[in-house]
DNA sequence: AAAGCGTGTGTGATCGTTCATTCACATTCT
DNA sequence: AGAATGTGAATGAACGATCACACACGCTTT
């Protein structure tokens, strides 16, 4: 089972660099083999002699740096995901408004989309098997849009609706384009598209 | 690789019914239990065994109704993808306006995800996989959106922009919602939820 | 009615392959 | 020297797929 991401855009990500490895070590190498094709085939659709030789060592090499190609799955997974939180982090902060949330969101999702596309499609395919359900307690992105509507809600700022509905609507905006983005079907780089993204949003959240 | 889709949801489809084979039959038995399999783990993560036990058959006799494991998940897609198509021209019509054509779509993928949980999750997960670029040359429900919506930016209905960008957006806002439905996170009904969808949709298509 | 026969369906052993993982051993780094 | 890193053969399990065989029919021929 084989996608058809753009693959020229998923090596557009940091070459040398992994995700917990220092740049240039071999861990570096494998997690991004593993990534590319994580992301092109899905976890269950690679082997672990197929990472292996996508980055030139043997396949027994691969458990010097790591127990599993499950855990290595989970691994990369974790440290994207943290990746994705702390860039929102950094563009939100407590005392703002819900425009400013959103785009801090929409924000964190194209920039990682634009520097690390491998990156951000495993994890929009893999959030779901992974993250499951509430799996940090609504510490992802979407939980923490959820909250800022529902105080929006509270406010009268937006008309009063299911506060995850309007949650889903919203992130849909983003991240559907995302995925016609890593399928070629939009060549926009998504950073130029935020302040489209957060109107686009915004207009979704104040319908009734 | 297991996701964590609302077993109860994936139910609910239609029991005894198939996609192909007559109701009732094992080949419908042998469709319906793939389908939820594949739902729940994707193509990789099933094994012909799986599937054969979890209907009651024996691994030799799944070869009696289909080639292999991939033509049988080929088969099932292509029929769901079929009948979303002919859900999608039974509402809509070549001279209806933008919203009427809006409102077309999202009430097809809300039906198809209410009537049959599985399918529709099966269809959203393999769609790039299967369907993959242009597949069948633009007759998705997408691409039919996109051409929609570039005769509503030529006739000044709706400000000017890149028509399949739109239209990613557009059905982002449902798609999204129904992948919330899906892992459990919104109870209400898709088919309740139509008018909202296609307003939240103008609304999106309207901003500049 | 009984016997014969083709056809569709189901079984479970079996095939060759691939899988993830381990291991004894070699090489390289510190 | 000793630790870290790499090798590639080996292991057992699981995989998709095939096979000879068996049973249950509807059909014709005796």
């Amino acid at each position: 089972m084989e996608t058809f991401l753009d693959k020229t855009l998923l090596d557009r990500g940091p070459i040398g660099t992994g995700i917990t490895g220092k740049p240039g070590s071999t861990k570096a190498r494998i997690e991004r083999a593993a990534l590319k094709l994580f992301a092109a085939q899905g976890v269950d659709g690679v082997s672990i002699k197929e990472i292996a030789r996508a980055c030139n060592i043997s396949d027994g090499a691969m458990y010097r740096h790591f127990d599993s190609k499950e855990s290595l799955a989970h691994t990369l997974f974790q440290a994207i995901h943290a990746n994705l939180l702390s860039m929102l982090q950094d563009n939100v902060s407590p005392q703002d408004g819900l425009e400013a949330t959103v785009r801090a969101v929409v924000t964190a999702y194209c920039e990682l989309a634009e520097a690390d596309p491998a990156a951000f499609a495993y994890h929009l395919t893999a959030r779901n098997t992974v993250l499951a359900r509430a799996g940090d307690g609504g510490a992802d992105p979407s939980s923490l849009m959820a909250r800022r509507i529902s105080a929006a809600m509270a406010t009268g700022e937006i008309p009063r609706a299911d506060a995850e509905l309007k949650s889903a609507m919203a992130m849909g905006v983003v991240l559907q384009a995302a995925e016609y983005r890593l399928y070629g079907r939009i060549t926009t780089p998504l950073t130029d598209l935020i302040e489209t993204f957060t109107d686009g949003v915004m207009a979704v959240l104040k319908t009734a």
